[in-house]
DNA sequence: CGCAACGTTGAAATTCCTCAATTCACGTGG
DNA sequence: CCACGTGAATTGAGGAATTTCAACGTTGCG
């Protein structure tokens, strides 16, 4: 350990970040905590369409979101783009950029966001003296692979409703993880983000969204949503063709 | 480096192993490539459909295809199922287990495949030593989640023919970067197992196959394929709707 | 208050899927 | 070595889901 803080030429700044809640749940002392801490850079903070980083963007960072909404999106040479996800308060955001140490798309903020820049550099040094530190960034990433495939197997064997479901199910856990109503929430993005993320056109997702409504799902008022049948979307969900 | 050397309590097993091909272009001295190398198992061999595991078994290792082509699935509750990736020979698999050490998919051999163990532990404690690996890990992990993601692109807003000539150029990228040649190959999957992976159906990859070829831009004898015009199919891939 | 962006709804068009009939490729056994 | 059988691939026709186009409603901001 003493080893580790001799190796403390980290710059010292922020002193609540969301650093320090994801590694929370891994039991590390004081001194391992406060080492964590003098990672982070103080916050900064996004309003609804600033770009967090832009595709192209030279990678040296990763994000942990304090505040708000994020959405990521790929560009195709044609115009199209995807929306690869949606991040919200307490995720990490930036994965992507670490194979070319260029940034793979745009992150968008939907609403007032607060983040904490984590130098990536920084990161790698100090996982190699925090075993704990290593395998938690190792399971972040994985875990990101693992969230990819599962939207893989929505766009790829799923039907719009069923999708939408999926979609409402997804947030509403993740609402709850962070202490939200896992039944009522506001939609921080457009019907067309959202269709662009599900592999639907605006159009498609509206008409799914008035249909779980007129059989008793949930009740929309645009964006504001309410889960009225929670076990009713995950029986749609099960539902195979 | 004494004290890299002196962490050596791993065991020696294997000489060549596709890790050491990996890490190649690292530059690493000779001293850590033969740390690298004393890290590998004996390779193993597979079956056409064989598992080389389970979605919920136990994760401990990454696995170093050296010959050979696997799928990898994932299972949805109601039996649907979804390729989310071939692998072939040079590619690392396994990495979505790291999250939860738990395996997220099946990987099984589409035809006689020779893997190298990668134990993951081991994995983690050296590259904590070496630096150089442990970016290289990092950005393995992160090129796979750029990969789903541009995956994703596909299956979320291109059509049938569109995500065909993508896959096939995919293809021909990764057979020519492991030396094959970039216009003549094997397809060594299904129909199905194709358009799992695309979100079409098995009739509809047949008829964009044959359509290709009405059109003259491949030659198709069932698995056999030829690319006669990859720039066609370039073409085919970045018309917008 | 009015404009502009966003959302909803309807009808027509299109893409892809489903079902069904053949054909083809390949391995096994006569 | 060939015939046969089986599973895979191809092809066609009809139908279903989603998209496209278009009109109209709603929301919220200047």
């Amino acid at each position: 350990m003493q080893q580790i803080v001799g190796r403390s030429h980290l710059k010292v700044t922020c002193s609540v970040c969301s650093l320090r809640e994801l590694c929370m749940p891994l039991g590390l002392s004081d001194a391992e905590m406060e080492l964590l801490e003098s990672l982070s850079s103080p916050k900064s903070t996004f309003k609804r369409g600033d770009f967090l980083y832009r595709s192209g963007d030279r990678f040296t960072s990763l994000y942990a979101i304090r505040m708000g909404f994020f959405k990521t999106q790929v560009l195709h040479e044609d115009g199209r783009e995807q929306v690869t996800g949606f991040q919200m308060a307490g995720e990490i955001i930036g994965l992507d950029a670490i194979s070319s140490d260029i940034h793979a798309c745009d992150a968008i903020a939907l609403e007032d966001c607060e983040v904490c820049e984590l130098p990536f550099a920084q990161l790698e040094s100090l996982s190699r003296d925090l075993p704990i530190l290593q395998r938690h960034l190792h399971k972040l990433m994985s875990r990101e692979i693992v969230r990819d495939q599962s939207i893989m197997l929505l766009l790829g064997s799923m039907r719009a409703e069923e999708r939408l479901a999926a979609f409402l199910l997804n947030l509403s856990e993740r609402f709850t993880a962070r202490g939200y109503s896992p039944t009522q929430f506001q939609l921080r993005m457009s019907r067309e983000e959202i269709g662009s993320y599900l592999g639907l056109k605006l159009e498609t997702v509206s008409r799914a969204f008035s249909h779980f409504q007129e059989i008793g799902l949930i009740k929309v008022q645009v964006k504001s949503i309410h889960i009225l049948n929670p076990a009713g979307l995950q029986e749609c969900l099960n539902k195979s063709r």
